[in-house]
DNA sequence: TCTGGGGTCCTAGGACCC
DNA sequence: TCTGGGGTCCTAGGACCC
C-alpha cells in the first residue's frame, strides 16, 4: 500500500515557520513577478480567492481582508522542502521513499498492517515532521497511488471543517459502502490526472464525482480519455497501475524562461536576459552532470494584449556543452534573429534539449578547441560554480549579465531567505 | 481494372502535474 | 498598469524502411 505525505498551503507554511505572526491569518503567496495566488492559507480559501487567480484581479478584496501578500521565496521553500524529505527519509526506508514534488512524497508499505497500525504510523510521522520543520502536513493512505491522493485530498478538506481525522486518512481497509462515499465526495476535477479538459468531457456525460468514474467501464475510459483514462479508473478500484517510481529519471529538458518586471524594447536589456538564462541553464547542467547538444531561444510580448509577437530560433552545438559563455554566445545568435525593434518584449528564455551525460565528449570532426581548452573551462566553471554557491548565486558572473538589470522581474514583498544567507538569518 | 503489410522514428500539439 | 515557471507523457500524422 501507499502512503502520500503532502505539506498544508506548503509556502505559506513556509513563511509562518519563520514570521509566527502570520499563523491564523489571511496569507498569500505570489507566483514569480508578483502575477497571482500560487499558495492560500486556509482562510483565503475559505473566502473563494481561487488558486491561480491574477493578483491585479483581486486586489480590493484581498485588501480588506486584511491579508498578508508575499512575494514568493524559492531559496527558504527548496530548503525548507529539503528538511521536511530529510525527516521522511529518517522515518521510513529511503527505498521505499520517492519524493513526488517539492512538497510531496509517496511511501510505500508492506500491505498486512493493521487499521490501527496505519493510523498510528499516520500520526507519528505527522507529528515528527511538524516538530523537526514547523511544517503541518497531511497524509494519505491506499492501495494505490490515485487513491492515497483522493484520501489525502479528503484529510485536507476535513482539516479545514470539523479536523475530525486529524490530518490522517485511509481507505486502506475501507468496506465498498465507504468508499463510495468518500468517492461521491470528491468532483471529478480534482482526482489525480483529471484536469480541466477532461473534466468539462465528463460533465458533459453526466460523470460529476469520483464514484461515478469509477463505475465506468475502463475500455470505454480508455475510449474517451485515452490510456491515461482507463488508469485512472482502475486505480479507483484498488487495481494497481502505478509503482512506487523511485528515481528521479534524467532530464531530458531543461529551461530557464521569466517574465519581466516591465516590457523591454531595448535589445541589450535582452541581451542581460539571455546571460541570465545561459547562467541558470549552464548550472542546472553542470549539476546533473549533462551537456545539452541544442538550445532554442524565445521572446514574446504579454499573451493578454492585441498584436501578439511570439518567435523562437534555435542553434545546434557541433559540440554539446555546458560551459555557459558558449550557451550564452548560441543565446544572442538566436536573439538577433528574432529580435525586432520596437516590440515590447514581456517575456524570454531558453530551452536546452538533447541532453546528453557530460563525460565522454563526442568531439564532432570539425570541432576547434583542444583538450586543454576544454579542460580550462571546466575548471573556470567549477570555480564559479564554487564561489557562488558558497558567498550566494550572483557573487560573480558573466560581463553580459549587467548590473542595473532593470528587466528583473518583481519581486516587492519577498521575506528575508532566512536558512540560506548569512545576512538574512533571523534575529533573536 | 486492379495497388499490401508490417514496422520505426520524428515532430507538433495537447493534456496533465506541482 | 498589473496574468508564473518547470516539467512529463500521450497521440496522431508524416516520412521513411523492407
Amino acid at each position: 500500500m501507499f502512503a502520500i505525505i503532502d505539506c498544508n498551503n506548503f509556502y505559506v507554511s513556509c513563511e509562518r515557520v519563520f514570521n509566527p505572526q502570520l499563523w491564523h491569518k489571511p496569507v498569500v503567496v505570489l507566483s514569480n513577478n508578483d502575477g497571482c495566488f500560487v499558495a492560500r492559507s486556509n482562510e483565503v480559501k475559505q473566502l473563494g480567492i481561487p488558486m491561480g487567480a491574477p493578483w491585479f484581479k483581486w486586489k480590493e478584496q484581498v485588501k480588506q481582508l486584511k491579508c498578508q501578500v508575499l512575494s514568493s521565496n524559492y531559496a527558504l521553500y527548496g530548503d525548507m522542502s529539503t528538511r521536511v524529505m530529510s525527516t521522511i527519509y529518517q522515518l521510513h526506508d529511503p527505498e521505499k521513499t520517492a519524493v513526488y514534488s517539492i512538497d510531496e512524497a509517496f511511501l510505500e508499505f508492506e500491505d498486512n498492517l493493521t487499521p490501527e497500525e496505519t493510523q498510528q504510523i499516520g500520526h507519528h510521522f505527522k507529528q515528527t515532521i511538524e516538530q523537526n520543520t514547523g511544517i503541518p502536513v497531511s497524509i494519505g493512505f491506499a492501495r494505490t497511488k490515485t487513491l492515497a491522493k483522493v484520501a489525502n485530498e479528503i484529510a485536507k478538506k476535513d482539516s479545514r471543517s470539523s479536523n475530525h481525522y486529524q490530518g490522517i486518512v485511509s481507505l486502506v481497509h475501507s468496506n465498498p459502502n465507504e468508499l463510495e462515499k468518500h468517492l461521491k465526495s470528491i468532483e471529478v476535477r480534482n482526482i489525480w490526472g483529471v484536469g480541466r479538459a477532461n473534466s468539462q468531457k465528463l460533465n458533459e456525460k453526466g460523470i460529476r464525482n469520483a464514484y461515478q468514474l469509477s463505475q465506468w467501464d475502463s475500455a470505454i475510459g480508455r475510449k474517451h480519455l485515452s490510456i491515461q483514462g482507463s488508469r485512472i479508473i482502475q486505480e479507483l478500484n484498488n487495481i494497481r497501475c502505478y509503482n512506487l517510481d523511485k528515481d528521479p529519471i534524467t532530464k531530458k529538458g531543461i529551461s530557464s524562461t521569466r517574465s519581466f518586471g516591465k516590457a523591454v524594447t531595448n535589445i541589450e536589456e535582452l541581451q542581460e536576459a539571455m546571460a541570465m538564462y545561459s547562467t541558470i541553464i549552464g548550472r542546472k547542467l553542470r549539476k546533473s552532470g549533462q551537456a545539452t547538444s541544442c538550445i532554442a531561444v524565445f521572446a514574446r510580448t504579454s499573451r493578454h494584449t492585441q498584436n501578439h509577437y511570439h518567435e523562437n530560433a534555435s542553434y545546434h552545438f557541433e559540440t554539446q556543452t555546458n560551459y555557459t559563455p558558449d550557451i550564452l554566445k548560441a543565446a544572442l545568435h538566436c536573439l538577433d534573429k528574432i529580435y525586432r525593434p520596437g516590440v515590447l518584449f514581456k517575456k524570454a528564455g531558453i530551452f536546452a534539449t538533447g541532453l546528453v551525460e557530460d563525460k565522454p565528449i563526442r568531439r564532432s570532426l570539425f570541432h576547434k578547441s583542444t583538450e586543454e581548452d576544454e579542460q580550462k573551462q571546466k575548471s573556470i566553471m567549477q570555480t564559479m560554480d564554487n564561489l557562488n554557491r558558497r558567498y550566494g548565486q550572483e557573487t560573480i558572473h558573466l560581463a553580459r549579465y549587467g548590473f542595473k538589470q532593470n528587466w528583473r522581474m518583481k519581486n516587492e514583498h519577498r521575506s528575508p531567505r532566512y536558512t540560506t544567507v548569512w545576512n538574512e538569518i533571523l534575529k533573536v
